[in-house]
RNA sequence: GGCCCCAUCGUCUAGAGGCCUAGGACACCACCCUCUCAAGGUGGAGGCACGGGUUCGAAUCCCGUUGGGGCUACCA
């Protein structure tokens, strides 16, 4: 085997809009196939769309590249600037016959097809012999009869009657090409072996392999057409009506290792029951042969999940630096000079049992840095007000408190024995010291939360949560 | 409308003619554990879209129907 034979795959994303989790499991999966067998991943940004596009999304899309660890070989190339191959391209076809020039508008063809019944381009201009130029498409002459057949790694062979396919528009009437056209003549440039895309891609594929043929190429690449990930209404994830941004799951909290194994499992799974893959596993299992065919919807509560564990899985260590930029930066809920390290490495461990992804931290240990201390107002009434018990409690407990030794085990201790004197079990005598301390019914285990507070601050919420209890009656 | 794809619990899936009384996971419910909440553990409910074939035997193969989806641009 020569260096050609070599496995060249693409991952092509447009820049047209934020780059989503769909993209993100076509590149997880052209990926993989590269890492098992050695290939080189290439980047391309199909862009041949002026008006649609932005460099801004580029980066984007190389951005969120990066954070999944997706790297790639070769690129990004970008298709407006490659146009002197497209031209070539078409000179060639032009030459070759497959090619005329049309200057039909959108209106005079709908017109026409209104009357036929048959829909598409009914090939008005094919013999007119019009010049090509400006203000004229070009158009590919597709065959009237035979087959075209895409032989799918993922469906199977696929056929297309050619009469069903109608000549197509490589070059817009102002000269630009079309995506059709420079798809084509880039893969066949970089030499691409394998084109693994969407479904939606499906239709266009005999296209593509006519404009192959046409080209002279005897090097016809592997199709791998993969199912689309739907929303819950099983329509295709669209960038205007789902949250589907890889930067949104990023900055909600998610995992880039945990949002990879989820979605390399949609779509395929391993053989036998395991759900959690390293990304090595997934590089050595991963069988293109073995993906499904149908759609597969985007659960968010299946990838909380699938973060979670990930996230328990984290060493005390990685778990603070991954947490990090949620205590620190806009997603805290305190001024960064209210937060401590320290105290945050003590509790992290027992926030990293409790959430699902990043994001959901702060609110956990808000009760140690904003400022100022907020008490939840329902939580207030139910636990302090309505409770008839909570004032002698508290008052107990601010008691003790100032004078025990003031570790997680002995906190507990006395809260225990001063519910016993007024028969009350733990679970409830806590409550009322819980909300007065932390500001919330539910959260962090409270003794250890008592101990990062501090004597001082514990004394003083307590003492405060009496005093309100006395203005509010 | 035309062309194409798809069809196992609500969801993601296992299932390559007998191993299926259809397995696992998320979500849901119950119980256990427990200072709250989680996490964890145990158990439960829940599915082969329908109709014809083929076969001794079909979730698995074939045909049809129905349903869903994609494409149908001088977008990608």
């Amino acid at each position: 085997m020569t260096t050609t034979n070599q496995v060249r795959v693409r991952f092509a994303p447009s820049p047209t809009g934020f780059f989503h989790v769909g993209g993100a499991r076509t590149a997880l999966y052209n990926w993989l196939l590269v890492k098992r067998l050695g290939g080189t991943f290439i980047l391309r940004i199909e862009d041949t769309d002026r008006e649609r596009s932005d460099e801004a999304w580029t980066r984007g899309i190389l951005n969120a590249l990066t954070w999944l660890g997706l790297d790639w070989d070769e690129g990004p190339f970008h298709q407006s600037e490659r146009r002197p191959l497209y031209d070539a391209a078409v000179a060639k076809l032009w030459e070759s016959g497959h090619l005329y020039a049309c200057d039909c508008t959108r209106e005079a063809i709908d017109a026409r097809t209104k009357e036929t019944k048959t829909p598409g381009y009914d090939g008005f201009c094919r013999e007119r012999k019009l010049t090509p130029g400006t203000g004229r498409a070009t158009r590919f002459r597709v065959p009237d009869s035979g087959i075209t057949t895409v032989h799918d790694l993922v469906r199977g062979e696929v056929e297309f009657a050619n009469e069903t396919i109608e000549d197509f528009v490589i070059v817009k009437s102002n000269g630009d090409p079309l995506y059709v056209l420079a798809v084509v003549v880039d893969d066949i440039d970089m030499r691409i072996t394998h084109i693994i895309r969407a479904e939606e891609h499906l239709p266009t594929t005999p296209k593509a392999i006519l404009l192959w043929n046409a080209l002279d190429e005897a090097t016809l690449p592997l199709f791998a057409h993969l199912p689309v990930l739907v929303n819950e209404k099983r329509q295709k994830l669209s960038k205007r009506r789902d949250r589907v941004a890889v930067e949104d799951y990023r900055d909600l909290g998610f995992l880039p290792e945990a949002l990879l194994n989820y979605l390399c499992l949609l779509g395929w799974s391993p053989n036998d029951d395991r759900e959690l893959l390293t990304v090595g596993e997934m590089i050595t299992e991963f069988r293109l042969e073995e993906v499904n065919r149908s759609p597969a919807f985007f659960d968010e509560k299946r990838l909380a999940h699938f973060n979670g564990l990930y996230i328990r899985g984290l060493s005390d260590q990685e778990f603070i630096e991954r947490a990090l930029p949620f205590v620190t930066g806009d997603h805290a809920l305190w001024p960064a000079n209210c937060f401590d390290a320290e105290l945050f490495a003590a509790m992290a461990p027992l926030i990293r049992e409790r959430i699902a992804t990043l994001g959901e931290i702060p609110d956990y240990i808000k009760f140690l840095f904003a400022d100022p201390f907020v008490i939840d107002e329902a939580a207030f009434e139910k636990a302090i007000l309505r409770d008839e018990l909570a004032v002698p409690i508290l008052q107990a407990a601010r008691d003790a408190y100032s004078i025990a030794n003031f570790e997680p085990e002995q906190l507990k201790e006395i809260l225990l024995l001063i519910g016993e004197q007024h028969s009350r079990k733990l679970a409830k005598t806590q409550a009322s010291v819980r909300v007065a301390t932390m500001g919330t019914s539910v959260g962090l285990p409270l003794f250890e939360s008592l101990v990062a507070l501090g004597r001082t601050e514990t004394l003083a919420r307590l003492d405060a949560a009496i005093t309100a209890v006395g203005n509010a009656s």
